[in-house]
DNA sequence: GTCTATATTGAGATAGAC
DNA sequence: GTCTATCTCAATATAGAC
C-alpha cells in the first residue's frame, strides 16, 4: 500500500506484493514443494537472500498467498445481502446462487492465489491452518444447500453434503483450465455453471 | 501376477505391487514431491536401497501408479458398447451417462492411483506422458457431449468443452472427500453425479 | 530381497558487506 | 534492497556385503 501496487518500472526494486505474485505462479507451476527458492530467485533475477530480505521463510510466502485466497472466498459468504437486489432477507436459494457466482467470480479474479490454495495437502501447520479455514467455507455452503432444501427449492433426494461438495467440485476445477482472454468471460462462466449444476444439462 | 496378489504374511517380503500401494498412499498424503524415499522405507519398514531393488527411481513407482489409473480411465471410453444393454450403436447421450456412471466407478475403485493422476502438473517427462493421456481422454469426452448437443438431447447453449470440463470436474472432485465405506456406495454416488449434470439440483 | 555404508547434489536459510 | 559466500541438512541414488 505504501509504495506503489503494481506497474513497477526499470528493473528489480521489489516489493512483497510483487515477489508474492512470481512466487504463487511458480508455485502453480512446479507445485510448491517442487518450487526451490533458486527458483524464484532466478525468475525474479534476484539472488536467493534478497528473497529472505522480503519474506522470513518459504512457508511465509504461502503463507501470504492462501490468505488473499481465503479472504476473498470467505467474503463471497459473509456478504450481508442474498442476491435479490437489497432485499433484507432473501432466500436461501437465491443466497446460494448468489453465493455460487461470487465464488466463480473469486476464482477468476484470484486464479493463481485459489489454484494455489486447491492444491494445499496438509502437510505443514500454515497449510493445515488454510485448510481449516476452507472447511468451514465448505460448512457454510452446505448449511445453504441444506436450508434451500428445507424451502423446497432444491431436490432433497441427494444429501446436502454431498451436493454441495460435487457442485463446489465443479466449481473448483475451473483453476485446472481457466485462463483469462479467452473466449468465456467471468459472467458467462457463471452463468454455466449455475445452469448445469441448478438445472442440468439435458434439454427440457 | 505371478506370485501372489495382495494377503502378504509375515512381515517383509515385498513385491512391486505391495511398495506401489504403500507408496501411492503417501504420494496422495504429502504430495509426490514432498515425500521422500526415505518415508517410503519407513513406512514400508524397508531400508531405501530395499526400494531401489525394485523400482529403478522415484521416478518410476510413479510411473507404474499413474499408468494403472490411466489405463482404467481409457477402458472406459474405449468400451465398444454404449450403454443401452447390449444394443449395437446407442445414442451419443446414452454413451455418455454410460461413460460418467463408469468414471466414478473407476474414481472409486482405484481411488489412490486416480487422486495421484489428477494431482500431476507435469513436472517431469514421466509427469508430462500422463497428462498428454489425460488430454486425449478429455477430447473424447468433449466429442461426446458434442455428438449429444447434435442429437438434441443436450443443451446447446453451454460450449460442449466447457461442459465437459466442468462435468468432469465434478467428478475428479470426487476424490478429495470421497472414502470408502462410508454412507455412500459408488452406485448412488454415481446417480447422484449423473442426476445433478444431467437435470441439475433445482426441484421441478 | 535386504542391509549398511556412502557419494553427490541441491535444498532452505544465515552472515555480513555494499 | 541486494549481493557473495557459506552453513547445515536431507534428498536421490549407488556400491557391495549378506
Amino acid at each position: 500500500m505504501s509504495e506503489m501496487q503494481s506497474a513497477r518500472r526499470g528493473r528489480p526494486g521489489y516489493d512483497q506484493q510483487g515477489i508474492l505474485a512470481v512466487a504463487v505462479a511458480a508455485f502453480n507451476e512446479y507445485g510448491y514443494d517442487a518450487t526451490s527458492i533458486g527458483m524464484l530467485a532466478e525468475r525474479l533475477g534476484l539472488s536467493k537472500s534478497a528473497i529472505y530480505h522480503h519474506f522470513g521463510s518459504k512457508d511465509e510466502i504461502l503463507d501470504r498467498a492462501l490468505d488473499s485466497a481465503l479472504s476473498s472466498l470467505e467474503a463471497v459468504v459473509e456478504e450481508p445481502e442474498g442476491g435479490a437486489e437489497g432485499s433484507v432477507s432473501a432466500s436461501a436459494a437465491d443466497r446460494l446462487e448468489h453465493v455460487l457466482r461470487g465464488a466463480v467470480h473469486v476464482l477468476v479474479d484470484q486464479l493463481p492465489a485459489v489454484t494455489l490454495l486447491l492444491r494445499v495437502r496438509g502437510n505443514t501447520d500454515v497449510e493445515r491452518a488454510a485448510l481449516s479455514r476452507r472447511r468451514t467455507f465448505d460448512r457454510r455452503i452446505t448449511a445453504l444447500v441444506s436450508a434451500a432444501q428445507d424451502e423446497g427449492a432444491l431436490r432433497d433426494d441427494i444429501d446436502a453434503s454431498v451436493a454441495s461438495r460435487l457442485t463446489f467440485g465443479m466449481i473448483n476445477s475451473i483453476v485446472e483450465w481457466y485462463r483469462p482472454g479467452g473466449r468465456e468471460g467471468a459472467d458467462r462462466l457463471a452463468d454455466d455453471v449455475v445452469a448445469i449444476a441448478l438445472d442440468g444439462l439435458r434439454k427440457r
